[in-house]
RNA sequence: AGGAGCAGCCGGAUAAUCGCACAAUUUUUUGUGAGGAAAGUCCGGGCACCCAAGGGCAGACCGCCUGAUAACGUCAGGUGCGGGCGACCGUGAGGACAGUGCCACAGAAAUGAUGACUGCCGAUGAUUCCUGAUUUUUCAGCGAAAACAGGCGAUGGUGCAACGGUGAGGUAAGAGCUCACCGGCAAGGCUGAGAGGUCUUGGCCAGGUAAACCCCGGUCGGGUGCAAGGUUGACAAAAAGGUUAAGGUGACCCGCCGUCUUUUGACAAACCGCUUGAGCUUGCAGGCAACUGCAACCCCAGACAGAUGAUUAUCUUAAAACAGAACCCGGCUUAUGAGCUGCUCCUUUUU
RNA sequence: GCGGACGUAAUUCAGUGGUAGAAUGCAACCUUCCCAAGGUUGACGUCGCGAGUUCGAGUCUCGUCGUCCGCU
């Protein structure tokens, strides 16, 4: 698990995010970004959406959700996260492909797509 | 040795690094941290709130007996029936003379057999013929014909099922008409706590279906579900639009308050309920058992975008199946890898 | 967490316990100079799956799997 400060929480944070509409997605994963920050002391929030449409069994939905998480937390620990520091939110959601795949998977497919998110404007 | 039946166990382990939730310490440490099904939500409860004076009807559910339990559609032990050579398994198992419905096709007929149709018979009565006696009338015949009256319920081979079955006697032909055995029913005796078991006697009336309606007996206040419900605080935000229903103002309409919807602001709450319980483990006692009582010991997840993960190494046959708590219990059902243990049965071989 | 409905032909649906049907679509033929429309014929079914009741289940009972919907 990530810290608390790290974590998107309410409904709201949610709408606000996916309101942006700036995606980018492989055949692995999904990712939202929010609003570029005002504020640069804010801590970048992270949240993770696995539906009941991706599989029916709460297992399979927890596994992945961990390897997401993991995933992150290992970019906040060496400070990898490049671009998206300038983003006051993200979310990530996996696709069916992602299913039985391992830990460095999931990282190779976010660093890739993190260089794809468009730079901060001033 | 092979093949079966039943009951049960296990549900990865160790180490290192990084990391999460809660609690206690106190300022960095320690402790604890998913399951046998946590699942499906198929039953039964606890708990909470709302409605309800009490009872009946209706309704829903249940249905061999006895016991267990807070309760159950659950469990235990037994009875009957069915299956299996057997160990053992399955069982939704009250009532079909209270009534109604249904039983396709086939078949004479599928349930008022006062017995239609098809049949069998010619004992009995009548008719005709023949023979004999009387001599026309009439009478008689172990005589014949036909099947009119009548007798009979065996024959009809169709069906899942035909108002008991098989065999013998019996008769004009037949028939529980009589007898033996089998099956079923009723009454009585003995036996068991009861379902029932068993023996004797009797007479032959009884198609199936109630997981068809129904009858009988039993059980049940209704609803909503911890997002129940309660406590404390904050904002008592702004704009736009609507006002069907309920409330206030008003005689009424509009309007206003209120209320609803949308948008924008990323701050928009915290706590209790929330885990000590029909609790776990061990021992003793009662009981065939389910289970119950007593004593000791233990505290064993409690989140709120929601905790057990990742990587590496070694081991186990192999980086292991089904699968993740969300108020809590008792069951049921379903899913499940590799293997292990105990008891029992059958077959074959050897001693 | 709680509750409801539905699974039948390629598709949309019927179907009082007794031979599984309709429409559309598909294929072939007829009609037309050709196409469409029309007509004739044909192929299409583990009635989601597994047990039970019954002489006999698409239908009745139980379990199970899947899909969809609603409330909070």
């Amino acid at each position: 698990m990530i810290p608390r400060k790290y974590r998107l929480k309410t409904q709201k944070a949610f709408d606000a995010t996916y309101k942006n509409r700036c995606i980018v997605s492989d055949s692995m994963l999904t990712i939202y970004a929010g609003k570029i920050k005002n504020d640069p002391l804010q801590q970048t929030r992270f949240g993770f959406v696995v539906s009941k449409k991706f599989h029916k069994r709460a297992v399979k939905r927890n596994r992945i959700r961990r390897l997401m998480r993991e995933c992150i937390r290992l970019a906040i620990k060496d400070a990898k996260l490049g671009v998206c520091e300038n983003y006051m939110s993200l979310i990530l959601i996996p696709k069916e492909k992602t299913i039985g795949c391992k830990l460095c998977d999931v990282q190779k497919s976010f660093f890739k797509l993190i260089k794809r998110l468009p730079a901060a404007k001033s």
